[in-house]
DNA sequence: GACCAGGCACATC
DNA sequence: GATGTGCATGGT
């Protein structure tokens, strides 16, 4: 993936590194469910020209002030409490506590996001791996769909299930995680398609079923 | 017109 | 516990 593609360099966010981006990434990751990423770019780009790129503010203002913002990422409602239920983790009272998080354990934030309203695992494996440079390899939907169709895992493998495989099988380094998942979601975007697009993939055919069901 | 997009919470069985 | 459904909209 790596040799047909070259660095993926994610996560695709204005800014980088941990504290400059990271606001905008936990946002983005929550804008993102469901969601195309392109239509993520317009919403986030409407916060940015607000100055609402801030995980601080978000948590200060009302739902119903957030929702017209990011209306192109779609489930602006639903979005909209759960941009602000996720910003008053990382910023209660309006007071962001990244000193107080990066003392704790990985699996502690990562059941303490999940609890959070609006936070699946994926979302929290996000969060943890892109915003905050936790170990914590990050499945979603392409993943899923292009383990299935090489053979890697069964049709009912669920999401933990798939995140120890890859955990297991792959060394333990959060730039690597990083880009392993980042090529995924490259392949998935591009090539292994619900519709039989495999014919262009890079990776080997002799086991994907282009006309599978997902 | 049908299906899909880097999910998740909640109701119901 | 498993399954179904709502959430919004634009692109293919």
């Amino acid at each position: 993936m790596l040799a047909a593609s070259g660095p993926r360099a994610w996560w695709p966010a204005e800014h980088t590194g941990v504290r400059q981006g990271l606001d905008e990434i936990v946002i983005g990751a929550v804008l993102t469910q469901n969601t195309a990423w392109k239509n993520v770019v317009q919403a986030l780009s409407v916060l940015r020209a607000e100055n609402l790129l801030d995980l601080e503010k978000l948590a200060t203002l009302d739902a119903e002030k957030i929702a017209p913002l990011i209306k192109s990422s779609g489930y602006y409602n639903l979005k909209s409490k759960r941009l602000k239920a996720v910003a008053e983790f990382f910023a209660p009272g309006g007071k962001l506590r990244l000193k107080e998080l990066e003392t704790w354990p990985t699996e502690t934030l990562r059941q303490s996001l999940i609890a959070v309203y609006g936070v699946g695992p994926e979302t929290a494996d996000s969060i943890l791996l892109y915003a905050l440079g936790r170990l914590s390899f990050v499945i979603d939907a392409y993943t899923l769909r292009i383990g299935r169709r090489h053979g890697l895992l069964a049709a009912d493998d669920d999401y933990e299930s798939a995140r120890a495989l890859f955990s297991a099988g792959i060394d333990p380094d959060v730039p690597l995680y990083n880009e392993y998942h980042a090529l995924l979601v490259w392949i998935g975007n591009n090539f292994c398609r619900p519709t039989p697009l495999c014919r262009k993939c890079p990776l080997s055919r002799r086991d994907c079923f282009a006309n599978s069901k997902n």
